[in-house]
DNA sequence: ACGAGATGCTACATGAATGTAGCAACTTCT
DNA sequence: AGAAGTTGCTACATTCATGTAGCATCTCGT
C-alpha cells in the first residue's frame, strides 16, 4: 500500500514538475499568460493545473522557489569557494548558462522575493556571488577600483544576453568572461 | 474659430501625451496594469483614456511609436555619423541614458515590432547603431575580431543596467563605455 | 477482477477588465 | 451671455480568467 502511494505520488510530482516547466516557458514569453495556456503547454487540462496549484499566486510562488533551487544548485555544483577565482567564474558561468532557460522568467520581476523560501535561496546565491567577486578582486582578476555591485550586475546582464543565443555553453561562457574582463575594445 | 479649434486640439494633445507618459511609468512597473491604473496615474478618468485611445491595443501601439520616436530623436541628436566613433559613442550613450526612463517598458516586449511605424523607426536606429559600431571597429576602438552583434547587445545591456541607477549621466556614460571597451578585469 | 488515485471534460459561479453611451459641469473663446 | 470642446461620473453590456464541483474514464498495483 505504501509502495502504491509512493508510485502515485511520484507520478504526481512528475506532473507538477512538467507544469512548472511549461509555466516557465509560457510566462517567459508572455507574463500575462493564462492558466489555460500553461495547461496547454504542459499537455494537461486546466483543471489538473488547479488541482496541483490551488491559485495562480501559488503557482507563481512555487515556480519562483523551484527556479531558485535550480539556480542555487547550479551555483553550488561549481564549487566556487574552493577553486581559484578565475576557474570558479568559468565553472559557474557554464553551469548557470546550462539552466538559464529554466529561470529567464522566474528570476525576473518581484517573483524573486514573493515567496520567503525563494527569497532566502536567492539571497544565499547572491551572497556567494559577492564572495566570489571579492575573492576575484583580491586575486587581481578584477581591477582594484571596480565597483563590485556594478561588476555583478554586468555579469548577470552578460549571462542573460548569452543565454539568448543557442550554442555550445563552453563557447558562450568563454565569450561572457572575455567580455566581462577585457571588454570589446 | 480656427484658432479656438487649434487651442482645443493642443489641450487634447497634451492630455494624450500625459496619458502616454503615465502608461509608460505604470506599465514599466507592471506590464499587466489596467486602463484604470493608467488613468489614475495620468490624473484623468478611465473614460477619458478611452476617448483618446479606443482600445488597449491602440494605446500600446501609440506608446511604442512614441517611445521609438523619443529614442530615435536622442540618437539623432548625437550626430553619430559625423563625429569620431569614440566621441559619438559617448554622446549617444549620454543622450540615450537621459531618455531611458521613457522607454524601459515600451522598447521591451513584442511592442517594439507591434506597430509598423514603431518597427520602422526602431529598425532605423538599429541600423545607425550598426553603422557606428562598424566604424568603431574600423577605427580600432573595437577589437578587430569582435562580433558586432554581440557588441551591440552588450552595449544595450550595459545601458539598461546603468539606467537603473540614479546619478549623473556623464558619470554613468563613462562607466558604461569603460566597461564596454575595457571590461572590469 | 478490484480498488485507489489521477486525469479529462463539462458545467457553473464569480469577479475583473474592457468598451460604450448619456448627461451634467467646466473651461475658453467670441 | 452663448457656443464649442473636453472632462468626470454613472450605468451598462460583454468578454475573459479564475476557481470549484461532479462524473466518467484510465492506469497501475494487488
Amino acid at each position: 500500500m505504501a509502495q502504491r502511494q509512493q508510485a502515485k505520488r511520484a507520478d504526481s510530482q512528475r506532473t507538477a514538475r512538467t507544469i512548472l516547466q511549461a509555466a516557465e516557458r509560457v510566462l517567459a514569453d508572455n507574463p500575462a499568460a493564462t492558466m489555460e495556456q500553461v495547461a496547454e503547454a504542459a499537455g494537461v487540462s486546466r483543471t489538473t493545473v488547479h488541482r496541483r496549484f490551488a491559485t495562480r499566486d501559488v503557482l507563481l510562488d512555487e515556480l519562483a522557489t523551484w527556479a531558485a533551487r535550480q539556480f542555487a544548485q547550479a551555483v553550488e555544483d561549481s564549487r566556487t569557494e574552493t577553486t581559484p577565482p578565475l576557474v570558479a567564474l568559468y565553472q559557474v558561468t557554464v553551469n548557470v548558462l546550462r539552466v538559464k532557460t529554466s529561470w529567464s522568467f522566474a528570476m525576473h520581476h518581484a517573483a524573486v522575493n514573493a515567496h520567503p523560501e525563494a527569497a532566502r535561496v536567492n539571497a544565499e546565491v547572491r551572497a556567494g556571488c559577492d564572495r566570489l567577486f571579492r575573492r576575484a578582486r583580491e586575486a587581481g582578476v578584477l581591477r582594484a577600483g571596480v565597483d563590485l555591485d556594478w561588476a555583478r550586475r554586468v555579469y548577470y546582464g552578460l549571462i542573460h544576453e548569452a543565454a539568448q543565443e543557442n550554442g555550445d555553453v563552453d563557447v558562450l561562457a568563454t565569450r561572457v568572461l572575455d567580455t566581462l574582463l577585457r571588454g570589446v575594445g
